[in-house]
DNA sequence: ATCATATGTTAGTGTGCACTCACTTACAAG
DNA sequence: CTTGTAAGTGAGTGCACACTAACATATGAT
């Protein structure tokens, strides 16, 4: 038998599997034993650490949830002006996708959503946040003349997620096949420089 | 007994049901039984019209890829402006998407790309054909002044596709909660606007 | 009206799944 | 060093899955 840990080093390990191979094989294919297989432990092993594969799935959600909302805040204080928090912000999302890639299949996953209507319920209430957040500074930088009047901020707002998903999806279909971070800014320069022109 | 129907129906029914259950249950949950059920019959009539079900997939896939095919035809020779075209590209796929609401599911869903190779590789290049017919006729605006010259055509086409993929995706995960071919042509004129201002 | 056959059914098969239970042993506190 | 307990195992359970084989009959061509 090999090394014993204790249980929430143990939990950990197995969320991490959870999302790894939710990445590689797909967030419904993934199987209990998958996971036992990447942690190093028996199928049965896991079940001693979660009562329900459900269960596993919620605290998965948790850790997603709480690494999301970190990073905003800290995006959010890490800059002054409107423009620099939401560069700041959807930075911080790409990097969130980049070291989680899992993030946007777990996301916007269908099958996920079926059967699990908290996990639903809690990922909508934070895509609603990380949209109300963009909108909030696109309403400042509206003030501070860095974005045209002509449009509104919530529309912007809008443009501005579904560019982060758009690249996202892009990028996890197409083998990884680009650096997200440095072609998400990119085209976030893009959208921005046209959002402020005609002012 | 039922009515026995020529196997030419029958494999049309059983594909729409996939269609159908693909979207409320999502692609990868669904199982032959559930389709077997939706179309009337017991889940081994399936087998006798598809001998296994990545041929099943594979079918739904060909039927996919003619309709949007067909559509983006249509859409392209119903305008004659490049800014016509391009807004009845868009148009034509968000009508697409609403008559058949799993479609984004699919083409983007990791589950079906994991293990149906050929599929995937059919999806990705549809994507591709869509975006180069954006990026042409974004070229053509470029020519006749309807859009700026500061952003690169393929710029502003993974633009579009991405706010295509991102209306969808919220009008499929938030219930449907609004019009979405209303929505996505408002938000279109929205960026489109912009990306001609400053010319 | 007859009949070949294509479309269907019933009753399976083997496989992999989430989950359980009886049992074991590594580990740490006294 | 002893011992209680928490972390792990091995061997299962029942169930749902994709798929099959043997048999039945509705249907269309003659």
């Amino acid at each position: 038998m090999l090394r014993r840990k204790p249980a929430e080093d143990r939990k950990t390990e197995i969320v991490e599997a959870l999302l790894d191979l939710a990445d590689r094989i797909g967030p419904d294919r993934l199987t209990t034993n998958d996971i036992a297989r990447e942690v190093g432990v028996t199928q049965a092993a896991i079940f001693r650490h979660f009562p329900t594969k459900a269960e596993l799935w919620a605290e998965a959600g948790e850790v997603i949830a709480g690494r999301l909302t970190e990073a905003w805040q800290q995006a959010l204080a890490s800059e002054r002006t409107p423009k620099g928090r939401l560069r700041a912000l959807v930075a911080a999302q790409l990097k969130q996708i980049e070291t989680t890639p899992a993030l946007p299949t777990i996301l916007h996953s269908r099958e996920l959503n079926v059967e699990n209507a908290n996990l639903r319920d809690r990922f909508r209430g934070l895509l609603t946040v990380f949209q109300r957040l963009l909108a909030e500074n696109l309403e400042g930088m509206v003030v501070d003349g860095s974005m045209t009047r002509h449009v509104q901020p919530e529309d912007a707002a809008v443009l501005l997620t579904s560019l982060v998903q758009g690249i996202a999806i892009r990028w996890s279909l197409g083998s990884r096949g680009f650096a997200l971070q440095a072609e998400g800014r990119r085209l976030l320069d893009v959208q921005l420089e046209i959002l402020a022109c005609g002012e």
